[in-house]
DNA sequence: CATTTGACATGATAAATATCATATGAAATC
DNA sequence: GATTTCATATGATATTTATCATGTCAAATG
């Protein structure tokens, strides 16, 4: 391995726990000393790689979204626009996902936590927010963008708010409701679509 | 003003600015210091009122909670469930809702950060949603809770969303698609209620 | 009026923070 | 093989953090 093999591999390295600890602790989580010498390295050479503590948090949340499985492009093609938001959300709505932020998305991780970051910083997260709505509406051209909109914004807040409550009976009550919820609204969505025609 | 009206009122300046700069700043934005030198106030008595850092996050917490505006509470009676449930949605996804955390909703401002607080807090805050659930759902019991959960879900999501995206008009667009988004959902629980019987 | 209490101030401590200047040692280059 | 380059380490600085021991002065109490 070269040196800039060497430099790559690092630096992913930093990024991996960068982008895990982000979405596990928020801004807040990235202390340079912990995160270098959790890393396996020390605190110094992180400038080699960063120059600010802020461009780390941009790069990580980039990294972060890049690497988020289960995404809207993974999804059967041949499905009804309804059919494939409803599966798109079930998805988002999971347990599973609930259960580990730190490789989940990072919208709902980092949404009520995204005034507090520089502007960069939001700059980024609004980046990340167009790319999900862009990839939502894949191949359904057409559609008014107030429907994903709100179908993600019902996504982020249900699973942020399933993450907020301690009591696992409750917290599944959350990501029930909103799985419903969004079934509700994509047939809704149809029909509407069919009266205006 | 004898003693303990004073120290009351202390307690009171205290609070109102850090639940103030809780739901601005977060969890981060109740550092000792600044928060007793900006209530004019040094930080040694501090410790007179709270006996930690997190038991003024709960209290601040609390004390935004009791102290917001516009609360379901305050809502005419003469509405039906469906009607009520739209006008709360427009109050809580208002552009004026969202300009002014600082007086806002501690829901939507805290929801990503809650996993991050101590025990305490996470209790204090899942008090609040069920509160908060409670107050939507006064007088039309029998409700599926369900329904009330997304909806309050899609609007912290909403309002949260919303105050992440520095484009005015990209973030106008997220508030109005979740209001329609909510109207539509407070129709579609009525007809299917209906549909039941 | 003397004494006590308690709200708040002063100042200290220990830990954590971001950042950077400089050192080191191994890889790359001549 | 000598020299340069550069990824990382060491160590330092200045700031901020939560917390507490102690001091002070005005109000409450006897």
């Amino acid at each position: 391995m070269n040196r800039s093999e060497q430099k790559a591999a690092t630096r992913t390295k930093i990024l991996d726990l960068a982008a895990a600890r982000l979405r596990t602790e928020g801004l807040a989580g990235n202390a340079v000393h912990r995160l270098m010498r959790d890393a396996g390295l020390t605190h110094g050479g992180f400038y080699v790689h960063f120059p600010s503590k802020e461009a780390l948090d941009v790069a990580a949340l980039e990294w972060a979204m890049e690497n988020v499985g289960n995404t809207a492009k993974h999804l059967p093609g041949s499905l009804s626009r309804a059919e494939r938001r409803k599966l798109l959300a079930a998805r988002y709505l999971a347990r599973s996902h609930r259960d580990h932020p730190e490789t989940g998305c990072p919208l709902s991780a980092l949404v009520s936590e995204v005034p507090h970051g520089g502007t960069a910083f939001q700059n980024a997260y609004a980046a990340c927010v167009a790319q999900s709505l862009l990839d939502r509406q894949a191949d359904y051209g057409g559609t008014p963008p107030g429907e994903d909109i709100a179908l993600l914004a019902l996504a982020i807040g249900g699973l942020a708010l399933a993450r907020a409550l301690p009591d696992p009976t409750t917290s599944d009550a959350v990501l029930q409701a909103c799985r419903d919820a969004s079934a509700i609204l994509a047939d809704a969505f149809e029909e509407q679509r069919g009266e205006e025609q």
